[in-house]
DNA sequence: TTAAATTAGTTGCGAGCGCAACTAATTTAA
DNA sequence: TTAAATTAGTTGCGCTCGCAACTAATTTAA
């Protein structure tokens, strides 16, 4: 159990410095790449639900999206409807970067599951998304609200 | 794959949060525990097989024995053999409390692993012991030293 | 034997993170 | 309809983290 947090960590931690490697030309760190890719997948997504999306504090999201929207990656928009809410779109410039994070996210995976055979890949991805079901049911039960 | 970073970083938290929640009343917070935990599992280890062990950066370790240190939770003796080296050990207090600390452990695998069968548990952690080795001769090759 | 290279540990720095307190907009109830 | 409760987003605080620069001890080579 114990060896099972510090793997994740370990694992994390890699994806994190090889995106960073990967992304600092493009003025992207490790984390950002994160969020952008998100905001890439859900255009017009509100901050609240990126939070949720990416199971992180909601504050992160306003500082990383400011930090996005200096760099040029995405702009915001408040909500016609509800003017509470930001809708957060990729600008132009992140669209065309699109194609570049996602190879590299494919060439981390490899790296990544080496060794492994598809069926073993698959059922890695059900396994810790069942995990993951647990954790935010529990999560959810002590009710820090975020 | 975008998922799957998103998946480790939900269970690190709710490892984190559960942690905190049962240990704050013995001072010790939920990143603590994973040092101490690892100190006590191999008592006279040097800070910096502790590092590889956990798979993060010497200067945690430093910061982290001091707070740990400080909470009478462990000691440090310098090597006879080697006045370079930090050797950690718990004190008693540390050892009375694994018990409770293993419990702890315990209750969270069977709330992240609910619903999975044993065949699958362990599947899981081959997988992910798997990853692990993967990432890690990955970031031995970009040798960011440490 | 002495000088250079390596190693264990520490510290300053900047970054990400979660929490709590806050503002402003909206919804719910009285 | 107005007051209370909720919600989206922001900001201050304190924590952990990784990196780089540093000290002191040890090992390697000249």
């Amino acid at each position: 159990m114990a060896t099972f947090l510090k793997n994740l960590n370990a694992i994390s931690r890699g994806t994190t410095l090889f995106r960073d490697e990967k992304l600092k030309s493009f003025g992207l760190n490790g984390h950002q790449v994160k969020y952008l890719f998100a905001v890439c997948n859900s255009e017009g997504v509100s901050q609240d639900e990126l939070a949720n999306l990416l199971f992180v504090n909601k504050s992160n999201v306003a500082r990383q999206m400011t930090a996005l929207e200096e760099g040029g990656f995405i702009r915001r928009e408040q909500s016609a409807e509800d003017k509470r809410v930001s809708k957060v779109f990729p600008t132009q410039k992140a669209k065309s970067l699109m194609p570049f994070i996602r190879s590299v996210n494919d060439e981390w995976r490899a790296i990544l599951c080496a060794g492994l055979s598809e069926e073993e890949c698959g059922q890695l991805s059900r396994l810790l998304e069942k995990l993951v079901e647990n954790a935010r049911q529990w999560e959810g039960k002590v009710d820090k609200n975020s």
